[in-house]
RNA sequence: CGGGACGUAGCACAGCCUGGUAGUGCGCCUGCUUCGGGAGCAGGAGGCCGGAGGUUCGAAUCCUCUCGUCCCGACCA
């Protein structure tokens, strides 16, 4: 993408009902803009960052057998009915009429509507189980939006639902999950940790909270720190493997780590003095365990072995995929602005021209840019070298290859990794190799 | 939902108390000089002062209502 002609409005300035880092550096990245309270429309830089995190979780939900699809954004109150939560949800729901006088909601999550839907679909034990999980905006009319889009009212969510023929399948979909959601959010660049959290009239130990550290975090946490040290991608777990599923539950949750509501003084004593961590941490995930909670009154059955109706037991399993763009920018960035981990990147690269008109800062920006076939974002603007910076740093992309007067006569660029700061000269080849 | 603020140009704000031709900085446009970390000078465009009523000869300014937004608390992916 050519700067100059793109729809990436950087600010100067920070607006003034911006209160935290995230929520700031996305308005001047450009990366968002609100257009109600708690409301955001993704411009173009923001949206492929949207996209990114959303592509991602998909995929590491497929790899353990969950199967995507896509559900309505709008609900009929009937639904909400035959679970009793129509009248039970409150004024979060945001409820609406049609022209029939019909009553509609704008869904706050999809449990009953995904129940209704297996129902004529989900006959046999033979057919269990199931993992499906869809990818769409929902909305919570929060009394009081704020921190950008981590607290908006309309948010992007990651849902997925698991059905399960008895309460030992669904810990099996469980787990599954939990791996998923770490392997996740390793791939997001970021440090996430599942603490125990309330599983209210349900019971059992069956509901965790993935909290993402970050200093600026809504909520106190303590933590083992045996987490910072584990690898959930390299470790080798085989999601169909009962066995292998038990080796990581065992893992991912043996050490301690609770949120500052949870806390418990005394196992907190049992850590060793020289691996307690505190910290601040955002929630971005959700898994919890609800039995028949939606498949007994609305009527799920399937018959079993010897032929009797048998209840699914479920779970659902949460990301706020919207809530992760901001949380990983409170988890990284400095000063100067966003520090994108690559996967998330909206561009892997800003070519900086600091000559626009040179004619050998031109060619050699354009052999750069062609060489990432679109993908990098061309910095082609008439501004001078210094505002150039300000915004590459600003934008936060990973790598940024600075073309000048200077080196461009000889094919040299000075090539920036945003992260450590860290600059060297040397060709375009030797650049572009090693971006990768 | 309780408490507290604020709506004036794209952004940040002054002006309001004490009514009298709507301002400053950044950004934007033009020109010249600059040109490797948010340049200098000169010129220019841009505002129904959130909206509706009222008071007044006259309202950004005073009064009433309304809509919107933000902050603190309780609540949440």
């Amino acid at each position: 993408m050519r700067l100059s002609r793109s729809l990436i409005p950087t600010l100067k300035e920070t607006p003034s009902e911006a209160q935290i880092a995230s929520h700031r550096l996305m308005l001047r990245a450009g990366l968002v803009r609100q257009t109600a309270s708690g409301i955001y429309a993704w411009l173009p830089a923001g949206w492929k960052v949207l996209q990114n995190i959303a592509r991602i979780v998909a995929e590491e939900q497929e790899a353990v057998g969950t199967q995507a699809m896509l559900m309505p954004t709008i609900q009929s109150a009937d639904l909400w009915r035959q679970s009793g939560r129509y009248d039970a949800y409150g004024p979060e729901m945001l409820r609406i009429t049609d022209r029939h006088q019909r009553e509609l909601l704008y869904g706050p999550t999809n449990e009953e509507m995904l129940t209704d839907l297996v129902r004529s679909g989900l006959k046999s034990y033979r057919d269990l189980p199931q993992m499906l999980f869809h990818i769409q905006w929902k909305f919570r009319d929060e009394v009081r939006p704020r921190f950008g889009v981590m607290r908006g009212r309309e948010f992007l969510m990651k849902d997925a639902y698991s059905f399960d023929l008895d309460y030992d399948g669904a810990v099996i979909s469980y787990r599954k999950q939990m791996l998923a959601y770490m392997r996740t959010f390793q791939r997001l660049g970021l440090k996430a940790i599942p603490m125990v959290a309330d599983t209210g009239p349900i019971g059992g130990n069956l509901s965790h909270e993935f909290i993402v550290l970050a200093p600026t975090g809504e909520s106190g946490v303590f933590f083992d720190a045996a987490f910072e040290e584990i690898d959930w991608e390299k470790a080798s777990f085989d999601s169909e493997s009962p066995a292998d599923l038990e080796r990581f539950f065992q893992l991912a949750t043996e050490a301690y780590a609770a949120t500052d509501e949870k806390h418990d003084e005394a196992e907190w004593a049992k850590v060793p003095a020289d691996r307690k961590r505190e910290g601040r941490g955002i929630e971005v995930g959700h898994i919890f365990y609800f039995g028949t909670k939606y498949s007994e009154p609305m009527g799920l059955t399937v018959s079993g072995r010897d032929g009797a109706a048998v209840v699914p037991h479920m779970g659902s399993y949460g990301v706020g995929v919207s809530r992760l763009a901001g949380a990983i920018i409170e988890a990284s960035h400095d000063d100067a602005g966003i520090i994108w981990p690559d996967s998330v990147a909206p561009f892997p690269a800003v070519i900086v021209n600091l000559k626009p008109g040179d004619e050998a800062c031109d060619a050699l920006c354009e052999q750069a840019y062609a060489a990432f076939k679109g993908k990098a974002l061309y910095d082609d603007r008439e501004e001078r070298a210094g505002a150039k910076f300000a915004d590459a740093d600003l934008m936060g992309h990973p790598w940024q290859i600075v073309v000048g007067p200077r080196g461009a006569k000889t094919g040299m660029v000075e090539l920036k990794r945003r992260a450590t700061g860290e600059k060297v000269e040397l060709s375009l080849a030797d650049a572009l190799a090693k971006i990768g």
